[in-house]
RNA sequence: GCCCCCAUAGCUCAGUGGAUAGAGCGCCGGCCUCCGGAGCCGGGUGCGCAGGUUCGAGUCCUGCUGGGGGUACCA
């Protein structure tokens, strides 16, 4: 007895084909709207009217009498509703130990809902804060859900390898070298953390760019020599790197964020990655070299005419890949970056093992631990977790993969899109931020010194659980449960207005109303001693109906996120199961008061059946389970 | 200008084309001889505007208004 909305639907689909509907008409099904009129409801006699020829209501009761005939399994009841609707009345005696005996049985697996088989591996980027400034809430967002992403598919049976890409060559960069060199700051105290002292650099070397000019050359100069490996700027540049990527992965660690691979865009450009894709692009006869116009000098993309990129801004007529100093942008190593990505470039990286237990880095020198025997790369498929203002060069990638004849890949290459977090003009004022001109909202941006650092928002949810919780340890596992989960909820599309308040709030719809209910249940079962689950229910609360069918949701609630990679619906789904929970605790008899064996019995179980499914959520969230506070 | 996203309750947000649109917060009022109350219960004439498609539209299409973003030899 696996699934009960599915079993509904198969049992609807045999009966619309045994009707003559025509094949590949799903039959939506869901929790009856109407509880009297039963558990779980389908419209789609509403929708095989029209083929059918025959009003709803007529193909409703047909449907109906092939359900009852069939006999479907833990139904005791089918009736027709309103214009057309077909409900089934679960059998509560039946049913209710089936869907626990199925959720217990998922303690401790891995895998909850199969994927279709074959797929191969899915490479998912994500992170990739540019390594010259402290991680802010932004970043935190990108992180929270390119894990918990990787976490979906992989409770799909999906290999997923998670890759951080390092852009330690790019223009930021070489504006905190400068600032470092130019502009006279004391060097960081001891409890000033670097990447923070680097964000005030970086924060006032692009305010100096507009009153001194010359230092937007030395800026040129220095990415220049950057790129171009040049001594000693190239080293300098790798060690502060070094030093801000490390501080990165412990701001990333605390919620439980972890990657497999780090790959660093120097490697990209000292083994010649770009210049072997240069080499693929060139003789592709895809880029041309303008002499003069506007891009003279310059090595470029075009968009060919009728072949553009979807919705390509009409003045974009080609994307620079080498600037006229040589310099090549960040799409151009991209570019490489995918083709190795999918094992297309013909070239790999070397690697070493950062620490024990740590990621593997790449690197430009071989040495230190292979691969694996798997290797690295060589994706069927690749999700990239990057901000929706990202959305153009993305497709030019992709294009760019197309072009090269990589039609598959370009296919199988999704540009996840998700929006920024932005501050209130409220929000702004207080952290004295310049609101005059009138804006509704700002978005965060390390640059401009807009900024919710990552760390003192942890710090800070932290502080505030610290009295109620037992330990450190504890407190540390609710902050970082707050924050992700503040997070996650919401919907890719929605800017996050961010909000102090909202985002440590303890009660209501969020992570510490999620890890309380999860340390109540395992409170409840250490205090009631085991018993076994008898194979018939006694009779349910309305309240454990409704929780019976959300601990059967999960597998559906899982497959619905990881294919649509939508955090958010998991986040939802975790919320309401533990609100039904919560009804359940306080609208029936404490258990250990319970004197029938069998009742306590049952109950016991729905209370582990519950356990099991919200630890289960939350782990995909990325939550580390309570259990006690 | 062109392209993308958004507009749902006082506020912040959910809502695979299906029945009477839901949460959280805030506000008011209830419920604890505890299974850990960070909880539960009650209190609500809300889908920006105008058309269209459909048996059925918050959801799809067109236009409009308002907001955000993109349209770099930044990423």
């Amino acid at each position: 007895m696996p699934d009960l909305e599915a079993d509904f639907a198969a049992a609807l689909r045999r009966a619309a084909s045994a009707l003559g509907a025509r094949e590949g008409v799903e039959p939506a099904v869901e929790p009856s709207g109407q509880p009297e009129a039963g558990d779980l409801s389908s419209p789609v006699a509403l929708r095989l009217a029209r083929d059918l020829r025959r009003p709803p209501r007529v193909i409703a009761e047909a449907l109906a009498d092939g359900l009852r005939t069939e006999g479907l399994a833990h139904v005791a009841e089918v009736t027709v509703t309103g214009p057309g609707y077909v409900n089934v009345r679960l059998d509560d005696a039946t049913y209710a130990p089936a869907v626990i005996t199925e959720a217990l049985a998922r303690e401790g697996q891995t895998v909850l809902a199969q994927e279709p088989a074959g797929r191969g591996k899915v490479v998912v980027e994500h992170t990739a804060t540019n390594p010259n400034k402290a991680a802010h809430v932004g970043h935190l967002r990108n992180a929270c859900i390119g894990d918990t992403v990787a976490r979906l598919l992989r409770a799909r049976g999906a290999v997923v390898e998670v890759q951080n890409y390092i852009d330690d060559t790019g223009v930021q960069v070489a504006d905190v070298l400068v600032g470092l060199r130019r502009l006279d700051f004391p060097p960081p105290g001891d409890l000033d953390p670097f990447d923070q002292y680097c964000s005030r650099v970086y924060v006032e070397v692009c305010r100096r760019y507009e009153v001194e000019p010359a230092l937007l050359e030395e800026r040129r100069t220095t990415l220049r020599a950057i790129e171009a490996r040049e001594e000693p700027v190239a080293g300098e540049a790798r060690r502060i790197t070094a030093r801000i990527v490390e501080a990165h992965l412990g701001t990333m660690a605390r919620l439980g964020i972890r990657y497999d691979l780090l790959t660093w865009e120097s490697d990209i450009l000292e083994l010649g990655f770009w210049r072997h894709a240069f080499d693929l692009l060139q003789r592709s006869g895809l880029l041309q070299h303008p002499d003069a116009g506007p891009l003279a000098g310059c090595w470029t993309l075009p968009l060919a005419e009728g072949e553009a990129v979807e919705a390509a801004p009409a003045e974009v007529e080609a994307k620079v890949l080498v600037k006229s100093d040589g310099v090549a942008t960040y799409t151009a190593k991209d570019i490489a970056y995918h083709l190795w990505k999918f094992g297309l470039l013909g070239l790999d990286f070397h690697y070493r093992l950062l620490q024990p237990g740590g990621p593997v880095s790449s690197a430009s020198t071989p040495g230190g631990p292979g691969p694996g025997p798997a290797g690295f790369g060589r994706a069927a498929r690749v999700v990239n977790v990057i901000d929706q203002r990202q959305a153009v060069p993305q497709r030019m990638v992709r294009e760019a993969l197309r072009r090269l004849g990589h039609v598959d890949q370009a296919r199988a290459l999704h540009h996840l899109a998700y929006e920024v977090v932005a501050l209130s003009p409220a929000a702004a004022r207080t952290l004295g931020i310049d609101t005059s001109d009138g804006r509704s909202m700002y978005a965060l941006s390390g640059r401009r010194g807009i900024d919710i650092g990552a760390d003192a928002l942890i710090d800070e949810a932290q502080h505030q659980v610290a009295a109620k919780a037992r330990d450190p340890e504890t407190a540390h596992l609710l902050a970082a449960a707050a924050v992700r989960y503040y997070l996650l909820r919401f919907g890719l599309n929605a800017i996050i207005t961010f909000d102090f308040e909202e985002a440590l709030r303890t009660t209501g719809d969020t992570g510490i109303y999620l890890q309380y209910a999860h340390a109540r249940a395992c409170g409840i079962l250490a205090r009631t001693p085991p018993l076994p689950a008898p194979d018939r229910a006694p009779r349910l609360a309305p309240p454990e109906r409704e929780l019976l069918k959300r601990i059967d949701q999960l597998p559906r609630a899982v497959a619905a996120a990881a294919e649509t990679l939508t955090p958010s619906g998991l986040a939802t789904y975790a919320f309401q199961l533990a609100t039904a929970f919560n009804d359940v605790y306080e609208h029936t008899e404490r258990i250990y008061r319970l004197q029938d064996p069998v009742e306590r019995g049952f109950r016991r179980a729905l209370v582990d059946a519950t356990r099991v499914t919200l630890a289960a959520a939350l782990e995909l969230l990325g939550i580390t389970p309570l259990r006690r506070i």
